[in-house]
DNA sequence: CAGCAAAGATTACAAGCGTAGTCTTTTACT
DNA sequence: AGTAAAAGACTACGCTTGTAATCTTTGCTG
């Protein structure tokens, strides 16, 4: 039933972020925000803000003459949909080679594995 | 000095999971090894060879009238880039938030979970 | 009250992508 | 030799994305 969002371009989820930090938010401020860390022109983040009304991932409601904009689309939500779609794109949905990958590439600290045992453990503990 | 490779579609990567597979090869094999997992018309799937070709993803050799392809990127390193992306886009670059994120939501079988503790005793043993 | 400035709506435009179709060249047959 | 078939080259076309500029409306200001 939840009708299907569709996906948030790159950068769309720029805007995104400054919504999920904090909202509502007049367009105005979501332009501060985003120019904080995007060095882009204001009329470039009114348009992707406008992308994402049509796209569904934001809604408006109207304060005054101005709209309040809010995410619809939850940033854990985002992020499963990414990591789903990297995970059967690019590993054929085995989360094991795509760590096995991050295992081998990245610097994994005995703090990072520490926390991946407690993981596995609450995992299968909780799996039966 | 690597020459960058441009980012590849989602369609072009299926072209490059044949070559991965098995390279050199012909674009008849190629076709038919793609068609395999995806119903793509024929030419959609040279148009695509095409693109890798332009893109230096795949190198071309000439087999008397015809061209041999293989692969110049690496599955490896496309997994890597993709991952990196993810991470970097998604997840600011923590990799504990990755992985807490599938921790929630994937199932995990229990072989999965075998083979990840092996998988972090491997690493542990290595980092020393 | 007349005109400007800000928020939003509409329009722009090139590059990339999915998905082919058409044109060209070359070889293999009849 | 003439011709069809296959491989590759070139062309097509609508949609999305990045990146804005222009148009419209309307409250605010002098």
């Amino acid at each position: 039933m939840s009708d299907q969002i569709p996906a948030i371009s790159e950068a769309e989820s720029r805007v995104m972020e400054a919504l999920w930090r904090k909202a509502p938010q007049r367009s105005e401020d979501i332009v501060a925000a985003v120019q904080q860390a995007n060095d882009w022109h204001e009329k470039t983040i009114r348009t992707l803000l406008g992308r994402l009304l049509g796209k569904g991932a934001v809604s408006a409601e109207k304060e005054g003459r101005r709209y309040l904009y809010s995410p619809t689309l939850r940033r854990e939500q985002w992020q499963w949909q990414e990591s789903r779609s990297l995970l059967d794109r690019v590993f054929g949905g085995r989360l094991s080679l795509l760590l096995a990958h991050f295992s081998e590439h990245e610097k994994l600290g005995a703090k990072d594995i520490a926390e991946l045992r407690k993981l596995l453990d609450a995992i299968e503990k909780k799996g039966r």
